[in-house]
RNA sequence: GCGCCCGUAGCUCAGAUGGACAGAGCAGGGGACUUCUAAUCCUCAGGUCGCAGGUUCGAUUCCUGCCGGGCGCGCCA
């Protein structure tokens, strides 16, 4: 059921080429519009924004310059759009056909053909860095996401941060950034000990304590730990290798998704370095610290909190807010230019306290970054299943991937926008994964490797692109493609900038669909001659922006899918209430 | 009580900076396989954009108030 690939995921974002774009039609045209509101005598349009319209009888960009400007210039919109109209038509553009005022006074541009064509040649001549901008050049990020206690392996739902915060770090480098994925370990501290308490009880033999960790997963570890080192363990040795162990299993998790940490960040050696108590030392000096019932406050109120947060508690240990803001300066002090942490909704009441402490710490204010998105809620049976590790009722991570490939389990997380609540129904992404979004995409793909291949066995060679008139690329499915490909770059930088990955996956999947309609309604191989050269080299457009648009996903862009016969029978999975 | 998020088609969800008759997938009806792999395509049907006001030439989008759901308001993380 999975796609035959290599098994080589896609290159990384990372290695994609910075290229020098040339100028693309958008900026052109708005340097047209410009240029034509100016003649007219208009007013500063401000930034002109320029769309695809929804309808196509509505041209290929659309302009609401017009209707902006009516006010500001005391004009009627149409008659201000007719001014700019007829500036714009004397400034002889290249691929200009006409241009329209409709409606209220938007400006509608249609363009020739030929404009689409020189996407292609961009495209082709870009390869993978097609899409990439440089809003981001000379920033370095540091994007904290998971970041699970190591009390246990990743569950389900944290498949979401995984999936969303390795694309997050793909979109950003397509826009220039450096960006530095960082996984911090809560390795001391309250669930360190509960962890310990549980696990020593289960090496014992004992009964667990009254709030222990009830996953049958440190049965087994307690086994494991057992043969390998026998029963003479102390609590903290024993604690040692179970956090080491459980280390390692989240670390297989992730490596069984694809993503790879640059730096798993121990809060433990923030301790043992004396990070946490330098940065006391730094408030306390700053008089933004003071006692009160027993604990020591930082004044977080006065930078934007609700309220006032504890630093030291009146037993002497530090609060998680006081090891966080030494964890954020440390980051800062590496180097890096913006911090970026993906939080899950739940700790949304934590953010205004961790950036009222890094003003105070560091004087940047709105830093660090918090991505919040909703949690997952998992579905089996058609009951929801509350995940508890202290009740040991989890669905693992694991679990989702013995079910299911890798690539089913990241566009599915990557299908939605991360304020919207996502439903992990089990059964239908296990027993229904064929009709997963992510094969339709993958199919895309594999059906330009497959026409590739079949052009090799034939003897077909495309030949240089420059010899290749592309004229004839008018089909309404051809010119479909090409304007998707034609935005591709304006999804990307949207994408990157709202931390919004699901827009990508919206525009692959929107592709994939015009591309399987293309490929339904226009031969390749079999088209009339002088269709052929085009249209492979069309296909080689649109593989480029799949592949691209895959590897930022996260997702392998296979060469070739399983046969549907060769599928074996899928049987739907029992499923048990509750379970 | 206060704060954040959500409420769009039967279901799951898209719909930046307000714009032209609201979109997709699934499910449902009807078609297309001697195929560059039908994991596909074509087509039909389906919506008071939670409700009520307000701002605007124009509101699913912005503002206010309700209603419904989730989460958070610790010297826990």
């Amino acid at each position: 059921m999975t796609p035959v690939t290599s098994d080589v995921r896609p290159a990384a974002a990372e290695s994609r080429q910075r290229v020098t774009r040339p100028p693309v039609i958008r900026d052109v045209l708005a340097a047209a519009l410009r240029a034509a509101v100016t003649a007219a005598g208009l007013p500063d349009p401000g930034p002109i924004v320029l769309e695809v319209p929804r309808q196509r009888e509505h041209g290929d960009w659309s302009t609401n310059v017009a209707l902006q400007l009516a006010k500001p210039a005391g004009r009627p919109p149409r008659a201000v759009a007719e001014a700019i109209r007829d500036f714009l038509l004397g400034a002889d553009l290249a691929h200009l056909s006409a241009v329209d005022i409709a409606g209220p006074g938007f400006l509608n541009i249609t363009l020739a053909p030929s404009w689409l064509h020189e996407v292609l040649r961009a495209v082709v001549a870009a390869g993978a860095g097609y899409g990439s901008g440089q809003a981001l050049a000379g920033q370095k990020i540091n994007l904290e996401f998971v970041s699970a206690n190591p009390t246990g392996p990743l569950h389900a739902g944290g498949g979401r941060w995984i999936a969303t915060g390795d694309a997050i770090a793909n979109l950003l480098v397509t826009q220039g950034a450096e960006v530095h994925r960082e996984y911090y370990l809560n390795d001391t501290g309250n669930q360190l000990v509960t962890l310990r308490e549980s696990l020593a009880a289960r090496y014992h033999g004992r009964d667990l304590p009254e709030d222990g960790y009830r996953g049958a997963y440190l049965g087994d570890l307690a086994v494991a730990i057992r043969e390998e080192h026998g029963g003479d363990l102390d609590d903290d040795e024993l604690l040692e290798l179970g956090v080491a162990r459980i280390v390692a299993g989240i670390r297989d998790d992730l490596a069984r998704v694809g993503v790879t940490f640059d730096t798993w960040f121990s809060e433990r050696v923030l301790h043992e370095r004396g990070d946490v108590a330098a940065v006391l030392a730094v408030l306390r000096d700053r008089g933004l610290t003071y006692e009160r019932d027993g604990a020591e406050w930082l004044r977080t109120e006065d930078f934007g909190d609700t309220r006032d947060r504890v630093l030291v508690r009146g037993d002497g240990t530090t609060t998680y807010l006081c090891n966080d803001l030494a964890y954020h300066r440390d980051k800062y002090e590496r180097g890096f230019t913006h911090l970026i942490n993906i939080w899950g909704s739940d700790h949304h009441g934590q953010v205004k306290s961790l950036q009222a402490g890094v003003e105070a710490l560091t004087g940047r204010t709105g830093e660090p970054e918090i991505i919040l998105g909703q949690l997952v809620k998992l579905i089996r049976g058609g009951v929801e299943i509350k995940l508890s590790k202290r009740a040991g009722n989890i669905v693992t991570l694991a679990d989702i991937l013995d079910e299911v490939d890798a690539d089913v389990a990241r566009m599915t997380f990557l299908l939605q926008s991360l304020d919207t609540k996502q439903t992990f129904d089990l059964d239908v992404v296990t027993a229904q994964s064929m009709e997963n979004p992510v094969y339709y995409v993958q199919m895309a793909h594999a059906r330009i490797a497959s026409i590739g291949r079949r052009a090799a066995g034939a003897g077909i060679v495309r030949v240089p692109l420059d010899d290749v008139d592309l004229a004839s690329l008018t089909h309404e499915r051809e010119t479909d493609l090409l304007r998707r490909l034609a935005v591709y770059p304006d999804v990307l930088a949207e994408a990157a900038a709202a931390r919004a990955p699901h827009k990508l996956t919206h525009w692959v999947h929107d592709f994939a669909g015009a591309f399987h309609g293309f490929y339904g309604a226009c031969r390749v191989l079999d088209a009339e001659p002088a269709l052929v050269q085009p249209r492979l080299w069309l296909a080689e457009a649109c593989r480029i922006g799949f592949a691209d648009a895959l590897a930022i996903l996260g997702v392998h862009a296979p060469d070739e899918m399983a046969r549907v016969d060769d599928l074996p029978e899928s049987e739907p999975p029992v499923s048990e209430p509750g379970a």
